[in-house]
Parts: C-alpha cells; sequence; structure tokens
DNA sequence: TACTCAGGCTTTTTT
DNA sequence: AGCCTGAGTA
C-alpha cells in the first residue's frame, strides 16, 4: 500500500510489503544497554505517552531510540512519522543519530523543528491563506520595520506606541493561535494590547500585501488552514500516524493545538519534556501543556526518566533541593544512575566577590589553574543571566589570553552588512520584496534619499504595486525629478540583469556579482572606519556560506529558518552564554554568576503574579546547575554596575535555598552578614510621602506604592512611574 | 541629500 | 555607557 495522502510534488520512497509488524530482536543496536524506563519509553509506540525526562537522562537517546524502533519494527513508513524539536540543532542531532541507527531511510522522516515542518505544510497550501507558493519570511528587524510603518498609516505616534511592545502583543496572540478575528476584546486598562488589538489586522494585511509572513505565522497559519479546511487537516492527520514531540514542556498554545488536530486520527503521539526546565513562557510556551497531558490524552501512559547520567551526587542534590521550593510541578527526583568515586567528588561552591570585575578575575582565575593542570577547556562553561554579563567576561579572558567564545551574541544573519546583503537577494529572488527594496536602494548612497522614497513609496500605494514595479513605472513615465530616476532606473536595470542571471549562475556567483556590480561590496572596501574590513570579511564568509546550496532562493529560506547560532564552540575554547542557550548541553564544570536579587532572579520575572516568574527563575537556576557533569561554582557580586550605576547588591534567594550540606559557601569576610544565606531585601518598604532620590530625576515624594511599582513626584522631573530598585530612600 | 549633534531609551531570556 | 532617532545645518 503506498501512502495514500501522498502530494504530487513529492517522490515517496517504495513501499514496504503489506506484512504485519516485524519483530525488533532483543538485541537490536537501539535497545541494548536502555535501563527499563528508557526501553519502555522506546518501545511502547501505540497510543498516547508522556516520556517525563529529567536533566541528564539519556533523553536524546530515548527519541532516537524510538524513532529507530518505529522504523525498524514497520509500524509505519518514515513519512509517516512527524518529529518535532525546539532548534534546529536538536532536528540536526536526532536526525544524524537515527541515521546511524538504522540508515539512509530516517531522510523521510518529517523531523524539523515546528517552524521548519509547518513552512514545508504551509508552501503546499500558500494559495489557500491569501500567499503565493513563493512568499517570503520576515526576520525580527523587518517585522518591526513594517509595524512601524502601520502604526503610522494608522495614525498612532510610533512614540507612545512603541513598536517593539506592540509586535510583542501580536507575538504573544500568535502563540495563542488568536487570529485578528478570533481575537478577544482586550483589558481596557492595557494600554498596548489596546493599541495592538486595533493595529494587528492591518499589518497581516501588509504582511499578505508584500506576500510574506512573520515567524508566527508559519505557525497560525497552518492551524487556521487546518481548523478553516477539512479536507486539508484530514489529509495530515491521515499521513502522520506517529507523532514525536521533544522538549513538550515549551510548546505554546498553538503549538499544542496543531499537535492536537495532528494526534486525532490515529491517537499515537509521544511527548517528551520535564516541566521543570520549562523556561519559555515569556516566548508563550505553556508549562500547563505537559501537566495537563494525561487529561488533554485520555489513556496516556506516563513513563518517568529519574536515573541521571550526568551529574554528581552533590549537584544533582543542590538542584532537588533548589527545584523542590516550587509548586505545582509534576514531581520527579533525579538519583545518580552510575556510581561516583566520593573522593573524587566536588562540592557545589559559592562565592562572594566585590564586583563584577572581581567576579569576572575569580572566575578566570580558576579556570587557569585548571588549565595549568592539563584540564581541557572545552569542558568549561559560564552561564550567565543575561546578555550584557558577558562583557566582562570577555575581557577578562582576552586580557589572560585564555581562549573562549561566547555563544549567542550579536548572530551572523543579523548584522547589517548581511542583511544588506540578503536585501539584495531577496529583490533578485522575489521583485515584490518592498522591504528588502527600500533597505538597500540607498545602500551604496545612490542619491535616493528620504525624499525621493516617499515619493515612490506614495506611488506604489496608489497604483496598489510593489516598490520596484513603482520605480519601474515611474522611470517608463518619467515621474519623479530627472536625477532620482536616473538613478532609479540604472537600479532597474541592474536588477532585471541580476535576474537573467538567476538560473545561469550558481548560487555563490549570482551573489559575488550581485554585491560586486551594485557596488556594495565596494562601498565597505572604501569605508576607512576600523569594522569596515571586518564586514568585508563578513560578506566574504557569506558568500562562501551560500556554495553550500543549490540556489539562492533555498538558502533564504535556511537563513529565515537558522536564526539560532548553530556554531559550537571548536577547539579548546571556554564557552560563554546565557542560561536558555545552555539547555539541552552539558560541560564538566559550569560556573554560574551573577546569581543576586534582581539580576537572578531577575527584576522583569519578580513582576509577574502568583510567583509565576520567580518559579520560571527557579527553573532556569535548575538547569544551569544540572548542566555541570562534575563542579558547579556559583558567585555572587556585592556591588554591580547597571545602566553605568553602581547598585548594591542582594545575594539571591536561590543561594538561601540551596540545602547547607549541599554548598560550600566561601563568602569572603565583610562583603556579606551572612555569607550568602542572607535572605532577600525586604521589598516595597517606601511608605506614601517618603522622600526618596533618583539617580536621574533627584529628589522626590512616594505618591503611592504598588507591590515594587512606586509612583514618586520628583521635585524637578514631576511624578514618574518606576520600580523601587532605582530609588533610595533619604 | 548627507552629515552632525542632542536626547531618550535600553537589557531577560529566542524559534 | 552606547545605540538609535530626529532635528538642524552644509
Amino acid at each position: 500500500m503506498s501512502d495514500p495522502f501522498a502530494l504530487d510534488d513529492e517522490a515517496l520512497p517504495p513501499s514496504p510489503p503489506a506484512a504485519g509488524p516485524l519483530v525488533v530482536p532483543a538485541d537490536a543496536p537501539w535497545l541494548v544497554g536502555l535501563n527499563p524506563e528508557q526501553h519502555q519509553a522506546v518501545t511502547t509506540l501505540d497510543g498516547p505517552l508522556l516520556v517525563l525526562s529529567g536533566a541528564g537522562t539519556g533523553k536524546t537517546r530515548v527519541l532516537t531510540a524510538r524513532l529507530a524502533h518505529l522504523l525498524a519494527s514497520r509500524q509505519a513508513q518514515p513519512w509517516q512519522c512527524l518529529a518535532v524539536t525546539f532548534t534546529n540543532r536538536a532536528a540536526r542531532e536526532m536526525r544524524e543519530r537515527v541515521t546511524a541507527l538504522i540508515g539512509p531511510i530516517a531522510n523521510d522522516l518529517w523531523l524539523g523543528t515546528f517552524h521548519s515542518l509547518c513552512l514545508r505544510i504551509l508552501r503546499r497550501h500558500a494559495e489557500a491563506v491569501g500567499l503565493t507558493r513563493e512568499f517570503t519570511i520576515l526576520d525580527a528587524d523587518d517585522q518591526i520595520r513594517l509595524l512601524k510603518r502601520v502604526i503610522e498609516e494608522e495614525g498612532f505616534d510610533p512614540k507612545s506606541c512603541p513598536p517593539p511592545a506592540v509586535m510583542a502583543q501580536i507575538q504573544r496572540w500568535k502563540d495563542r493561535g488568536l487570529s485578528p478575528d478570533k481575537l478577544p476584546p482586550p483589558r481596557a486598562d492595557d494600554v498596548i494590547a489596546v493599541r495592538a488589538a486595533v493595529l494587528y489586522r492591518p499589518y497581516q494585511q501588509r504582511l499578505l500585501g508584500l506576500n510574506a509572513c512573520d515567524f508566527g505565522d508559519l505557525l497560525l497559519h497552518v492551524l487556521t488552514l487546518f481548523l478553516t479546511d477539512e479536507s486539508v487537516l484530514r489529509q495530515w492527520q491521515g499521513r502522520f500516524r506517529y507523532l514525536l514531540v521533544d522538549e513538550y514542556q515549551d510548546t505554546n498554545v498553538a503549538q499544542y493545538l496543531w499537535l492536537r488536530l495532528l494526534a486525532q486520527a490515529h491517537h499515537n503521539i509521544c511527548c517528551v519534556g520535564d516541566d521543570d526546565q520549562s523556561i519559555y513562557s515569556w516566548r508563550g510556551a505553556e508549562i500547563g501543556n505537559i501537566l495537563r497531558f494525561e487529561q488533554d490524552f485520555p489513556g496516556a501512559q506516563l513513563v518517568r526518566l529519574e536515573r541521571n547520567y550526568r551529574s554528581t551526587p552533590p549537584i544533582l542534590a543542590a538542584a532537588a533541593g533548589l527545584i523542590a521550593h516550587n509548586q505545582g510541578r509534576l514531581g520527579k527526583t533525579l538519583r545518580p544512575g552510575r556510581p561516583h568515586d566520593p573522593e573524587t567528588v566536588e562540592p557545589v561552591r559559592s562565592r562572594a566577590v566585590w564586583d563584577g570585575e572581581a567576579e569576572a578575575r575569580m572566575v578566570v582565575e580558576t579556570i587557569e589553574g585548571w588549565r595549568r593542570r592539563g584540564e581541557p577547556l572545552s569542558g568549561i562553561a559560564i552561564l550567565v543571566r543575561v546578555g550584557f554579563q558577558t562583557r566582562e567576561f570577555e575581557e577578562r579572558l582576552i586580557a589572560t589570553g585564555v581562549p573562549y567564545r561566547v555563544i549567542g551574541g550579536p548572530r551572523f544573519y543579523e548584522r547589517a552588512e548581511i542583511r544588506d546583503a540578503l536585501a539584495y537577494l531577496r529583490l533578485v529572488i522575489s521583485p515584490s520584496d518592498s522591504l528588502a527594496f527600500e533597505r538597500i536602494i540607498n545602500q551604496p548612497k545612490r542619491g535616493l534619499g528620504a525624499v525621493a522614497l516617499a515619493e515612490l513609496a506614495g506611488l506604489a500605494r496608489v497604483q496598489g504595486v510593489p516598490m520596484l514595479e513603482a520605480a519601474r513605472r515611474a522611470v517608463a513615465d518619467g515621474q519623479m525629478k530627472p536625477r532620482p530616476r536616473k538613478a532609479l532606473a540604472a537600479f532597474v536595470t541592474d536588477l532585471d540583469h541580476w535576474r537573467s542571471l538567476r538560473d545561469d549562475l550558481p548560487p555563490e556567483e549570482l551573489t559575488a556579482t550581485v554585491l560586486e556590480e551594485s557596488g556594495y561590496i565596494a562601498m565597505w572596501r572604501e569605508d576607512k572606519a576600523p569594522d569596515a574590513p571586518g564586514r568585508v570579511e563578513n560578506l566574504s564568509e557569506l558568500i562562501a556560506a551560500i556554495a553550500e546550496y543549490e540556489s539562492v532562493a533555498s538558502f533564504l529560506e535556511h537563513v529565515a529558518l537558522v536564526m539560532e547560532n548553530d556554531a559550537q564552540a571548536e577547539g579548546d575554547r571556554v564557552v560563554v552564554m546565557t542560561l536558555h542557550g545552555a539547555k539541552g548541553l552539558e560541560f564538566d564544570s559550569v560556573f554560574l554568576p551573577g546569581w543576586e536579587e534582581d539580576l537572578f532572579p531577575h527584576a522583569r520575572a519578580l513582576e509577574e503574579s502568583n510567583n509565576k516568574g520567580l518559579e520560571e527563575e527557579r527553573r532556569l537556576a535548575y538547569v544551569g546547575l544540572t548542566r555541570a557533569r562534575r563542579r558547579v561554582v556559583i558567585s555572587f557580586a556585592a556591588n554591580r554596575r547597571i545602566y553605568n550605576q553602581w547598585r548594591p547588591q542582594t545575594p539571591s534567594r536561590f543561594l538561601a535555598e540551596i540545602p547547607d550540606r549541599e554548598i560550600v559557601r566561601e563568602a569572603a569576610s565583610g562583603l556579606f552578614a551572612g555569607g550568602g544565606a542572607v535572605s532577600p531585601r525586604r521589598r516595597g518598604a517606601f511608605a506614601i510621602g517618603a522622600r526618596v532620590s533618583h539617580a536621574q530625576f533627584g529628589f522626590g515624594t512616594v505618591l503611592s506604592v504598588d507591590g515594587s511599582t512606586l509612583r514618586v513626584a520628583f521635585d524637578e522631573a514631576g511624578p514618574r512611574t518606576l520600580r523601587d530598585t532605582y530609588v533610595t530612600a533619604v
């Protein structure tokens, strides 16, 4: 029987004989060495299954073994299996490992991130949602620019209506599967939401006009399609007989609905996750999805993986002690899955330091000590809460000559020169991409500034055509002033020329040609700025990267989906990255700096109601601790400079939550009264009428107190609303 | 049209 | 402190 839902444009591999399931021998390579729980998770193929997989319990191994088992037992053809991950890295790793187990048949699995799989589906039904097959995907930057334009067109002031905040709101709606027509009326007191509700529909319309969608749309469009066109839904439901979901605790409502719809026909859905590692609620993730699994999928089986093969007993105990402070967990206790030599096991340590600089010095000196003893640097990670913390470590590592790598900094595809180059390519591929047009029309300078652009935009709007087409018509009809018209004419001719080369040149040559002939690369070669040579280099790197792809179009698609930094640290280097970035990774030794109130847990998280934010911060701390195989060094500073302002810091409450017998507290005397076990500073201690001072606004009087938010009448600056941490009592 | 300067705002985490 | 934006000027 061949795949009854085969889509015309996909060649399917030959089908197996219609025989029943094959019996997989007990010594199949993917089954050997599994512990009983892992074995159960791998071989329970039918019906809903939730695998609660703690940190370091062999989750990836189970996932890959399960896929191998599924295919080897002929329960399903590879194209009938949908395996979803959150990161491209996880998808790649899974595919490689399954291929290693059962061979190239794994290539036919539907395996990828939610976004890449949705894109694949959406390409086939683009017309149904008002796009053409060649629609483009906007990145975060383009989204904001487009939204800003919509805000202006709708008559709002971008200052009182900040595009990033509105974008975040729209994104959150998309995360919840809410298209403009499903939007419930927003709360009247939520100013941003009220504005966003007005702007959402025109924003979506502008996207369609550009034949584009944003990241969230990939899911939302497919979801809408499934809900409105039953035949399409049935087609995909029927196709995917087995669903496998990684990091289920991080799914948002839209993803959950999507999975539910797809699982409806066959009910074979296996979700793997760990409620204690849910750290993406700010991105719309719903921890409730995993907590509710057994209700959502009746008859669900549950397997707990609790044997940890990664960390030493003290690290596990410290992590367990910490996470026990969270409410509403599914409950799970990690225990060592292998023996540890008590002689060599090291305790978790915490160290107090004077300030951020001293912290960096302490960390790097410790690293140098290990290095002298011959330990590899590649097993060492510095995991920070927020990006700006990396700077001090970077400086210290440079000063001491310790090789390092910062992961997650400014990303390659987000650099201005790369985005410009990509905009050129986008315009060559899709002439209707007006955002790309606007980005590069005067880059390099062609004498087409704001004035000419505004005129052109007006023409485009009136005629209802993309900017490039408007330019073409303006040239032909002799509109606009002679000078900009000439410049436009040359530009349009160039573009036509490049487009004509599109099918004849390999992608990297086409790219090189465009960047040379447009004068774009020359612009940077002639630039005297100190960073200009680096930019030229980046452009060469881009051209080299494109050589790996079949076409410029497929490269652009890759870039749109792979916004993550997949470059792992190569060579023997210390890794510096955020805690979020570290999820799923492991290291011999882990430094956890900045364990101070308001930094970790972060002040913004503490503003959330019902301890939700705090609990997520605690899970983040848990993730950090459980990255380590053998050593954890936590640190906190007495003073830290934030926004160029020195602030006395208080040790994180999380330090006090790690049981005393699991941690050695190495406090420098005199910095803190209690050497790190100090209880957090009391908040909201300002009384109405109290006098306070602020670094910028000067002196003032407290008008009202709402939790940690104060309303203060400043003597000079007038009334302001701000967080209590920014003022001091006088 | 392009450049310079002042002022405001930022920074939580990212597919 | 730095970055971006908008206003003002060559």
